[in-house]
DNA sequence: AGTGTATCCTGCAGGC
DNA sequence: TGCCTGCAGGATACAC
């Protein structure tokens, strides 16, 4: 998806958009976005007013008067974009939901591949959902500590804890990626064996990747779209996701693609050594 | 606990 | 031009 720095984007262009406005009956176009009864979502937002916008890992949390949650996961394909009510772009060519909103304008969920989810939660549910995720990467929560102790006790490879959204919440397969090249480390590396000395440096490339794909507005490879349409930027800042042949920005050795857990992992074979074993 | 596999879907790029 | 294969920012459920 959209991971953190691009839900983070969506978040900071919504926020002027949608506080203190009041979302409208919604036009679901495809119940299969929706979790639960389409109906429920229609009937839990006509006529709520937004009070804040929010990011919790890579999902886009919009709260309402009465206390409730819209929770967007957007998937692989999903898009949040704004119409203005005198918007002259070409129509969104795969809506899934519509809200109208109080300005005129249209708040439009749209998803080619409908991988995203939406879900209406109250305060407890949400509460109860949150605590499944881990910390927030850029938060107070994530800390060396908390780090050294969660790698500690996995044998997972290293780029499959960072994707795992209960040991740590936004990252996604391009960040993770990225924050190991930055590291020096293997993705493939059991997250118990990386080097004590190595924690550190994984924790604030972590911190240092997100930023600035954040200042960047996030990374537009295909599907993702800023609040208004725009793309991402952080495509051109790429260290070794989708460079495979490429020469490594830092020794210039080719970027290597390997296969593991459903998903490719791009590497530098010189920057970042392969787990002993494996040689 | 961890891995591999499959599934949900659509579009696009590349090979022939 | 057309067909076919593989690939994609995610999440989850299953068997082993």
């Amino acid at each position: 998806m959209p991971e953190l720095p691009e839900a983070e984007t969506i978040v900071r262009g919504l926020h002027p958009i949608l506080s203190g406005t009041s979302l409208g009956h919604p036009d679901v176009l495809r119940a299969d976005v929706v979790e639960g009864r389409s109906g429920a979502l229609a009937a839990g937002t006509e006529g709520r007013t937004v009070t804040g916008v929010e990011r919790r890992g890579k999902n886009i949390r919009m709260i309402l008067d009465d206390g409730t949650s819209v929770v967007i996961n957007l998937g692989m394909s999903g898009r949040l974009l704004h119409r203005p009510a005198d918007s002259t772009e070409p129509e969104p060519s795969h809506p899934a939901v519509i809200w109208p909103l109080e300005s005129g304008g249209l708040l439009v969920y749209h998803d080619i591949r409908r991988f995203g989810r939406i879900r209406l939660l109250d305060a407890a549910e949400y509460a109860t959902w949150s605590r499944g995720l881990g910390p927030e990467p850029l938060g107070s929560a994530f800390t060396l500590s908390y780090l050294v102790e969660a790698l500690g006790r996995s044998k997972s490879p290293l780029r499959s804890w960072l994707l795992d959204q209960r040991r740590v919440a936004g990252i996604g397969n391009i960040y993770a990626l990225e924050a190991l090249h930055l590291a020096g480390l293997h993705p493939a590396l059991p997250a118990s064996l990386i080097p004590s000395a190595s924690v550190r440096l994984l924790r604030r490339s972590i911190r240092a990747v997100l930023r600035e794909a954040i200042a960047s507005g996030g990374t537009t490879l295909r599907d993702y779209r800023r609040v208004d349409g725009g793309r991402g930027s952080y495509a051109t800042h790429l260290r070794v996701y989708g460079r495979e042949g490429e020469a490594c920005d830092v020794c210039t050795a080719p970027i290597e693609r390997m296969v593991f857990g459903q998903r490719s992992a791009f590497y530098c074979p010189q920057c970042q050594r392969r787990p002993e074993g494996d040689l």
